[in-house]
DNA sequence: CGTATATGTATGCATTTGCATCTATATTGC
DNA sequence: GCAATATAGATGCAAATGCATACATATACG
């Protein structure tokens, strides 16, 4: 078998781990703040983004890359927490659209100061602005 | 409050759906050959790394930056498979210090053709190696 | 039309995770 | 030596996840 060359497995390696630490980093922090985790604030982000006209389960899973399953679920939790609402679609007697409540907007407003905060720390104090554009630029073409 | 700069939130949501990505492309592969997971290839490679010296689950956690119960229990499945031996220490009644048996060591080498053939086929169709060099260069700067 | 198939969503069950806490041994400071 | 504290590891319980499958409605096709 071919062997990857070294700086493949390298650049595997440090992406694993530089995701794996930013992350933690960031949910630490809202944790510590009392709030939901990231995935919360990602699916109030996007269904937030639909506005009025809502979104459908099966599109905001492609969005999040949930599981059809994972994203049912969490729909569920979010509406438990009046988080968002969810409409009967007449014109598709199987679906339903998903919008937010004043609530689900609010908490998401509140928590991007902690997320944004969190951002802020782990990728400005030790890249500039430009080698953090290099940077997306790098992974975007990795999953082109 | 101070936002991030958009470079900076682009260069994390890029890390992140990279990470995403690319690992379940490579969870998906491991899987397909009735493999176990990712995770359980980290540890393998790392009890392998120690050598008949073995390692103390407390030091495998660090490098594998597992909470201490996800290694208590990771140690205690991968066991139950005979993939690990655990020998009680003597100069400290509370440890035990882990080793890898033939079979998990005969699994782990199974493991990497389809783990390296999914490394492949996600960096170097899509990045040179001076590329690959650069990306985890910034991957490195941002956690260091 | 009526049957076969496809699509959108939910859920039972087993496994895994997170959190808090427990047990046991080690170390420290008096 | 001994009480207080720290460290290594395990575990009960609740919540989350993965998998397979169920259920309902929609679409396609003879």
């Amino acid at each position: 078998m071919t062997q990857p060359k070294p700086q493949t497995i390298a650049a595997w390696t440090s992406l694993v781990t530089a995701n794996r630490v930013l992350l933690s980093d960031i949910e630490a922090a809202l944790k510590n703040a009392g709030m939901p985790s990231l995935g919360w604030y990602d699916a109030l982000l996007e269904i937030e983004k639909a506005g009025a006209a809502g979104i459908r389960p099966f599109d905001l899973k492609e969005r999040l890359l949930l599981p059809q399953y994972g994203m049912s679920r969490l729909l569920k939790r979010m509406k438990k927490e009046e988080l968002i609402d969810r409409l009967e679609v007449e014109e598709d007697g199987r679906g339903q659209i998903i919008s937010l409540t004043l609530k689900g907007r609010s908490l998401r407003q509140r928590m991007w100061p902690v997320y944004a905060n969190s951002l802020i720390k782990s990728v400005e104090r030790h890249l500039s602005e430009s080698e953090a554009e290099e940077l997306s630029r790098l992974l975007k073409m990795l999953v082109s």
